[in-house]
RNA sequence: GGGUUCGUGGUCUAGGUUGGUUAUGACACCUCCUUGACAUGGAGGAGGCCGGCGGUUCAAAUCCGCCCGAACCCA
């Protein structure tokens, strides 16, 4: 996030910000062949891989207008995309460094496959179509009885009938499956059954994942029906019997069929079944099918030659326990992923636009052979392989590998190659941002590639920020009319309230709601600030020398003093990453202790002070009005530029700054200015109330804090502020004081009385509040009627509750504040 | 079905780890106020059984259990 990176330059940390793109993909290829109206077998691969680099340029283009137009300052020097042969062909290098180190291997796998287009599609571009009308066929399986075999020979097996509405899969038939529970069944798990007409034995078996309710309760289970079937081959490590080829034709293993489609071979099979007597039943049904997206034929699921990369799950929970989550909780999520996967990552594709696969395999020998380090980049069906002749055989008829990588193996090494990998030594990333929908690819992936490669984990933080949803709760999608394109709220607002309305919008992890209040009130608070800049800025000299010792009064301590407990405090909060808070605390800060108190409390001495007062308050007020615009500059850069430029006595930019240090805690002073500012905007607001001007002048103002203050208050501005003299008093006014209410504490009582503690709350509240006070200073401590006993209560558990009133005759208003009692003769 | 996170005035949200007086702020709403940075402002007000039930405790928004509801990830 831009925020972070903003704030760790302003406290000096030296910032590597690049961005990076993540071009190929399936997404591109299918948005190209949309808008050029072809399909990627149309044309050759090069140059349909030129339309993808053309068209994701555009799209490059178009998101850095939005990330430049939004602010965010990326180090573009270190950009980077990974369609560009520098960037893929240490994708290559990568993929050949982990073939040295065994983690690549090639092996038989399940993919999608479309018949008709005769290609392996991700799932992705499979579309289920549902309610597809089809006939569910009811099929005998006879029941094999193995003689010799004791456990069977008591209980002979009996034939069992399946539902299917695939016929046509008999012949890839590996097994059959029941639920557990399902009592029809529960003593045949395990029974061997004969698949009609092709005689293979299968074995039923017993999983949670059948549905009692379909059909008869009993599935075949075929390689390749479905998914489904794809899950328990591999579970239960079935037989392949690959029964299609590759143009949708039955394959020898069909015997008699092999050479018909699917649809014929459908038919064919379910009328010889019906002839021999196997066919039960069939019925019409509705179905759910995979088809292809782009030309709606049913997909079948082949097996075929795939690269894998070897998933350690281990050496991958070891690598993201070394890093940092935050939140904590997410590296539950990669745990929980990693732990349940099954499968090997399976890194190679069918497509065109990605990485290609550094390999060739020999055409006389079959031998595979991976490409040098030296030799890449390189495009294999493109190019031969250094090495000449096989080293097997010595043939030298190369058949280049097509496919290509899964567009992760780019990703997941963009760590290393921010940091100069393979040239310069690899040191973690700080910082990794990203989103919690893809922990478990590019979080994972690149874990799993950095300790494999460096044996390192790639970066010692990982922020998980959630998804950006609209203004009702959704996610933000054309249907539901709630996209908000940032470029709207930069024309409407500006970037700089974008950026606090997505900053406000909550901690790290939590998905976040754009709101157009967050918006309008950044754009208010934005105004604040321009007009806090505009008066100080008028009220500065130009040629202002900054004073060594400016003869500070207790207000100007008081904000200094605030102000740089607010820098410590916001600057904790970036630390952590919870720029809700940061900016909030900054807001607070800015808007009421500065713009409402302090301002006012000053401008007395700005407008009419001696020279020396009205300097150090001019000192004071630049130095918070400077900081403030530095702690604001990585939420709202472009407002804090031209504020600051606009600031006399400000040199360079205001991200070039530091963040601000101003080491005045002053405890004395913040006492004094907090009473002050409190009784500024008491009489204030009463002056409010009574509709008197602001400046209306007074008599006198008498202030008796509640508290006997250890420092003397200096009340110079304030009597400016109040436009009358202004007296601090110790002790009691002299006005009525009548005591109307008790306020126990309940973290006293309760520990101290325990399960008496709310008898003693209720009797205390009954009792009259004079004599609460009366017992309270006289004994100092209050004795309460409890039912049959007397409790003991410390004065200093119970608060009364006073309010004064002006004793008759007496042209004086009371005013009671938080500090303290304030008298206003008017 | 499994996992994770969450449920706080009309809306959104802070607080929750460390239980304790009056639950934070923003937006919207109502009343009043042109006062020399700012009406894109200022002063004030109404609005909450902190999802429900139960438990622990003198005391629960906060800790524990169950239930209901939402979102996300996986099956």
């Amino acid at each position: 996030m831009d925020f972070a990176a903003r704030f760790h330059r302003l406290v000096g940390d030296d910032v590597l910000f690049p961005q990076g793109w993540d071009c190929h993909g399936l997404p591109t290829e299918v948005k190209v062949e949309e808008n050029q109206g072809i399909h990627r077998t149309d044309v050759p691969r090069e140059e349909f891989r030129d339309l993808c680099i053309e068209h994701t340029e555009s799209q490059i283009g178009a998101m850095r207008d939005t990330m430049d137009t939004l602010g965010f300052s990326i180090d573009w020097d270190h950009e980077f995309r990974t369609m560009d042969p520098e960037y893929w062909g240490e994708t290559q290098r990568s993929f050949v460094q982990m073939a040295d180190s065994d983690y690549v291997y090639q092996n038989e796998h399940p993919v999608n496959w479309c018949p008709r287009c005769e290609t392996a599609i991700a799932d992705a571009e499979v579309e289920t179509e549902e309610g597809i009308e089809g006939t569910l066929y009811y099929i005998t399986f006879p029941g094999v009885s193995e003689a010799g075999d004791p456990s069977d020979s008591a209980t002979e097996s009996q034939d069992i009938e399946i539902a299917t509405t695939r016929p046509e899969l008999l012949a890839a038939c590996v097994s059959m499956a029941v639920h557990p529970d399902d009592e029809r069944y529960t003593d045949r798990i395990g029974d061997t059954f004969e698949v009609p007409l092709f005689g293979q034995e299968v074995e039923l078996i017993a999983d949670d994942e059948v549905d009692s309710d379909f059909g008869t309760g009993a599935v075949m289970i075929c390689t390749f029906g479905d998914k489904q079937d794809v899950d328990w081959w591999a579970e239960y490590d079935l037989d392949l019997r690959m029964v299609f080829s590759e143009d949708g034709q039955l394959t020898g293993l069909a015997g008699e069929y092999e050479g018909l489609t699917i649809d014929e071979a459908k038919n064919e099979i379910a009328a010889d079944l019906d002839a021999e007597g196997y066919l039960v039943d069939r019925e019409p049904t509705e179905q759910n099918v995979g088809q292809c997206w782009r030309c709606d034929t049913p997909i079948e699921i082949l097996s075929k030659e795939q690269w894998f990369v070897e998933v350690r799950q281990d050496e991958i929970l070891e690598t993201a326990q070394e890093v940092e989550w935050i939140p904590e909780h997410m590296y539950g999520r990669l745990e929980e992923w990693t732990e349940g996967m099954e499968w090997d990552w399976v890194i190679s594709r069918q497509r065109v636009f990605a990485t290609p696969i550094p390999a060739w395999h020999c055409q006389d020998c079959g031998h595979t052979h991976i490409a040098e380090a030296a030799e890449l980049p390189v495009k294999p069906p493109e190019t031969d392989p250094a090495i000449g002749a096989c080293p097997e055989c010595g043939s030298e008829h190369w058949r280049g590998e097509t496919d290509v990588m899964d567009t992760w193996m780019d990703s997941s090494i963009s760590p290393l190659l921010v940091q100069g990998w393979p040239e310069e030594p690899f040191t973690p990333a700080t910082l990794r941002p990203q989103g919690h929908d893809i922990i478990r690819t590019w979080a994972f992936y690149t874990l799993l590639r950095s300790a494999a490669v460096e044996d390192q984990i790639p970066w010692e933080e990982i922020l998980i920020n959630g998804m950006v949803f609209g203004d009702d709760g959704n996610k933000m999608s054309k249907s539901r009319d709630n996209f908000v394109q940032p470029e709207t709220v930069v024309e409407e607002y500006s970037a700089d309230a974008f950026r606090q309305a997505i900053a406000l919008g909550g901690q790290p992890g939590t998905d976040i709601q754009f709101q157009w209040k967050e918006v309008t009130s950044a754009a208010r608070f934005e105004t604040k600030v321009w007009n806090i800049t505009r008066f100080v800025a008028q009220q500065l000299d130009e040629e202002r020398d900054p004073l060594p010792d400016p003869a500070y009064r207790d207000v100007d301590r008081w904000i200094l003093s605030k102000c740089s407990r607010v820098a410590a405090d916001v600057r904790e909060d970036m630390e952590q990453y919870r720029f809700d808070a940061a900016l909030r605390t900054l807001r607070n800060f800015v808007w009421h202790d500065l713009a409402d108190d302090y301002l006012e409390l000053v401008k007395g001495r700005l407008y009419e002070g001696r020279p020396g007062e009205r300097d150090a308050a001019q000192q004071a007020l630049f130095r918070t009005v400077s900081a403030s615009l530095r702690m604001l500059a990585p939420f709202a850069p472009f407002l804090s530029e031209e504020a600051y430029r606009s600031l006399p006595g400000t040199e360079g930019s205001v991200h070039a700054a530091d963040w601000p240090d101003l080491e005045v805690v002053d405890e004395d002073a913040e006492t004094a200015g907090d009473l002050i500012a409190e009784v500024a905007s008491t009489v204030r607001g009463w002056k409010s109330d009574t509709g008197l001007a602001l400046n209306a002048p007074l008599e006198r103002v008498e202030v008796y804090p509640d508290e006997d203050l250890s420092v003397p208050v200096d009340t110079y501005d304030l009597s400016e502020a109040a436009s009358a003299p202004v007296h601090i008093r110790e002790g009691v006014p002299a006005v009525e004081l009548v005591p109307v209410d008790v306020e126990p504490d309940h973290s006293v009582i309760g520990p101290k009385f325990r399960d008496q503690a709310g008898q003693v709350v209720a009797a205390l509240e009954t009792m009259d509040p004079g004599t609460v006070e009366s017992q309270k200073t006289v004994d100092g401590e209050i004795q309460v009627d409890l039912d049959n006993e007397v409790a003991v209560i410390p004065g200093e558990a119970v608060e009364v509750v006073e309010e004064h009133r002006a004793e008759s005759g007496e042209e004086v208003v009371v005013l009671d504040s938080e500090i303290g009692t304030i008298l206003v003769y008017e």
